[in-house]
RNA sequence: GCCCCGUUCGUCUAGGGGUCUAGGACGGCGCCCUUUCACGGCGUUAACACGGGUUCAAAUCCCGUACGGGGUACCA
């Protein structure tokens, strides 16, 4: 058996693979989208093929402008951007379904002068008539097919002569596929094997809408063959049309050169009820698009994972592990490892729940192994939001001191106005707590002997806070807390030490003394 | 309804007939570190949906049931 398993690797279309990613432009990308993006740009790294970008755009009607730029800020933003495609250019261009109109065209007429599609007057309210005339005969399962075509006005039932006329009379018609009868249809997809679907449960899709436009099936597997995809990678949802699909490569005589298909799992809302949907998000308090979106009304605008403050490198390391797993114990995986790391076989097959605890926590370890620097070039457009005035050895500074107990970039300036301005409220209830009528001469002494102390760093000032403790005999719990009040006015945050050297003698001096008289006057002395 | 896909700790998952008294991570709980909040360290909690087969042996293979999800448009 071994011997064998060289014909399997997952090398064997080395520097030939061609992937697509075809979203439609009808709003924000869900991150359901872009993790089927991720899925797409690794296993074309993993075997050096081309990730390529396809805008499906058929539907007018739902057309959102905008839509096409923040999928490309997206993808950009997640460091997955295609190699070829719309907006990148490529051999194969155009890249926006609807200037390739006439291909689709011309390959439907194709399909209906080689017998495996028609044309179809119906119209869409005829066809609803025809479908609760079925309900009330107690057939729910109504669908355009082998068997009600033959009621129906098609070129399969009228004449030669009839269907020219209204051709040319310029009636409105569908192309339709004739999905031949009684046969199986059968593909191997990737992820889940073997799959298979009669065709006595096919209905005759339509495959160019009245308005010249293709559907998703035509247009979709014309540009795969044309553009030379050698692997679909797409969602769940696509598994039922696949037969169709199969159908259609079979009417070309492209089977040949079909592609292998591999649906990925869906991404369901945490409680499992269902596909994550865009609603999810304000539902659940949590992000469920990259980036923010603004709509014109408030229900369809929502905020991204890169405004919550996530780090895009966090967002695609979570995402890869949501339905993929590389059967290791390692769970941190930069981009480049999971390019090496990547396989479609271990994609998993049930749907994984959007697990947005575990999205923090990737964040965090990536917040704390970023460097000083980086998080603060990442963290001034926050800062300066809030006015603060610092330099950027300042702000790595803060980053430093902050980073270790953040989850989201904007904690890092969210909890930390005191190092950035003076104290603004202090906490009282703890300061009614520690601050005894005996206290002031105590810190007052501290602040001269600290005021005394020839170097303001960490380490040497700890040695002087401890001298002088010992030397007072006082514990450290006596002292530690009102310093920190003092310095931070809460309780939480960096250490005392590193505070004030970051903060330096001057200020944080001055602080000790505003904050004494200030603790005087709250427990009412 | 019909068709398709799925089902291991609360969650994400490892597992591809014996090495499983089922491993890791998140979350929860506890302890340690720290007289701040965290980080970190250590420990703990908790699962093979059910029923039949096949086999010397099944979480792993087959069938059925239940449950979940997806699809069922001149949307993608």
């Amino acid at each position: 058996m071994a011997e064998f398993q060289s014909f399997f690797t997952p090398n064997k279309y080395m520097g030939n693979i061609r992937v697509r990613f075809a979203p439609s432009p009808t709003g924000a990308l869900h991150i359901g989208g872009v993790r089927t993006a991720l899925y797409n740009y690794l296993f074309a790294k993993k075997n050096g093929g081309t990730f390529v970008l396809r805008i499906e755009d058929t539907d007018q009607g739902r057309y959102v402008p905008g839509a096409e730029e923040y999928i490309l800020e997206s993808l950009q933003w997640c460091g997955i951007m295609p190699t070829e495609g719309q907006g990148i250019g490529g051999p194969h261009a155009p890249y926006r379904q609807s200037e390739r109109k006439a291909i689709y065209q011309q390959h439907a007429l194709e399909l209906v002068a080689n017998g495996s599609a028609y044309y179809a007057f119906d119209t869409p309210e005829e066809l609803d008539v025809a479908r609760s005339e079925a309900a009330a005969a107690g057939n729910h399962n109504f669908k355009y097919d082998i068997i009600s075509r033959q009621a129906m006005k098609t070129s399969l039932n009228l004449t030669a002569d009839e269907v020219q006329h209204r051709l040319a009379a310029g009636e409105h018609y569908v192309i339709r596929l004739k999905v031949p009868e009684n046969e199986v249809v059968t593909f191997t997809d990737l992820i889940r094997g073997e799959v298979s679907f009669h065709t006595s449960e096919l209905d005759d899709k339509v495959l160019m809408k009245s308005d010249g436009m293709p559907t998703y099936h035509l247009a979709n597997i014309v540009d795969d063959h044309l553009m030379e995809i050698t692997h679909v990678i797409r969602g769940e949802e696509w598994l039922p049309s696949t037969g169709h699909h199969v159908l259609l490569y079979r009417a070309f005589g492209w089977e040949a050169t079909m592609p292998q298909f591999s649906h990925l799992p869906l991404i369901l809302r945490p409680d499992g009820k269902g596909k994550l949907s865009k609603r999810d998000g304000a539902k659940f308090g949590m992000p469920v698009f990259p980036l923010s979106w603004k709509a014109e009304v408030a229900e369809d605008s929502f905020e991204g994972f890169r405004e919550y403050g996530f780090l895009p490198q966090a967002v695609v390391n979570f995402l890869a592990f949501l339905g993929w797993n590389p059967g290791t114990e390692q769970e941190i995986f930069s981009l480049e490892e999971l390019c090496e790391a990547f396989s479609i076989e271990k994609i998993s097959k049930s749907g994984a729940r959007f697990d947005y605890d575990k999205a923090k926590w990737y964040n965090q370890q990536y917040l704390h192994a970023a460097s000083d620097s980086d998080l603060a070039a990442q963290v001034r457009p926050l800062a300066e939001a809030k006015s603060y005035q610092v330099s950027d050895e300042y702000l790595a500074q803060v980053c430093h001191l902050m980073k270790g107990r953040s989850t989201f970039l904007s904690d890092i300036v969210e909890q930390s106005s005191y190092l950035f301005g003076e104290v603004q409220t202090y906490d009282n209830e703890n300061i009614a707590k520690r601050w005894k009528p005996e206290s002031r001469p105590v810190f007052e002494a501290l602040a001269i002997h600290l005021q005394a102390q020839p170097s303001f760093e960490a380490g040497p000032l700890e040695e002087a806070v401890k001298g002088f403790m010992a030397e007072k005999g006082l514990k450290p719990g006596e002292v530690m807390p009102v310093l920190r009040l003092s310095l931070a006015g809460t309780m939480q945050g960096p250490g005392v030490y590193e505070m004030m050297e970051l903060l330096g003698k001057e200020r944080s001096i001055e602080r000790l003394k505003t904050a004494f008289g200030q603790f005087d006057k709250t427990v009412g002395l």
